[in-house]
DNA sequence: AGCTAGATCTACT
DNA sequence: GTAGATCTAGCTA
């Protein structure tokens, strides 16, 4: 996968359209590994494979950023599926993909990835070359593909999106597995991070 | 207007 | 395994 052209791989598969997005994300989650975030840039394609991600459940869910209603952060959450969430955290940013209905602030937290396309910016923008310490953590993402909050609220349902997803075949439950999430203060108990079972490419 | 906590990461020991 | 960097939304007053 590694040797595969920019124009290879984009021919490849399609991208994921909306509807794909439009349920709940604890169902989404799932569905997501194994996928392939692109971005385009000026000067090229960036693009890796989902290997871990947690889901956010919205109005069920205290740890979500939507859990206490709209605010300025977090009102791309609020948007229909197949929107960005994009907010900082300390130095770094996270990436959510937007699930559920317009109004629900659903979404999946891109946590991992295995890196395919555009290495050698990844490596330059994250000051490190060992491929596992490129995309293995959601700040880590963020700065390796130049995602910031302009992104924020941005569709990657468009036929003119910079950034979208890839849908190439699903992932058997056999090979995922199920952990509390990471990082949160609040509702740690519920089993809402999905990784690939043997995959290299994860955060901690 | 000031204070605090945070869905992180790095560089130490 | 833990301290410190770093910054902004959201809260209190």
């Amino acid at each position: 996968m590694t040797n595969l052209s920019d124009h290879q791989l984009l021919d490849l598969y399609p991208k994921l359209s909306s509807d794909f997005f439009a349920v709940s994300a604890d169902i989404l989650a799932p569905k997501l590994l194994g996928k392939i975030l692109v971005k385009l840039e000026a000067a090229g394609v960036l693009a890796g494979q989902i290997t871990e991600v947690e889901a956010y459940t919205g109005f069920n869910d205290p740890a979500d950023h939507g859990y206490r209603g709209r605010s300025q952060r977090n009102q791309s959450l609020f948007l229909e599926a197949g929107h960005l969430y994009v907010h900082r955290i300390h130095r770094y940013h996270c990436l959510d993909i937007v699930s559920d209905t317009e109004g629900f602030p659903g979404s999946v937290l891109i946590r991992s990835m295995e890196p395919f396309v555009g290495i050698e910016t990844m490596q330059t923008r994250r000051g490190k070359s060992d491929l596992a310490a490129l995309l293995t953590g959601p700040g880590k993402i963020c700065q390796a593909f130049a995602i910031d909050t302009t992104f924020d609220g941005a569709s990657i349902c468009q036929s003119n999106s910079q950034i979208f997803l890839l849908d190439t075949p699903d992932i058997p439950d056999s090979k995922i597995t199920r952990s509390p999430r990471i990082g949160i203060s609040v509702a740690k108990d519920k089993l809402l991070r999905y990784y690939l079972s043997n995959s290299r490419f994860l955060s901690r």
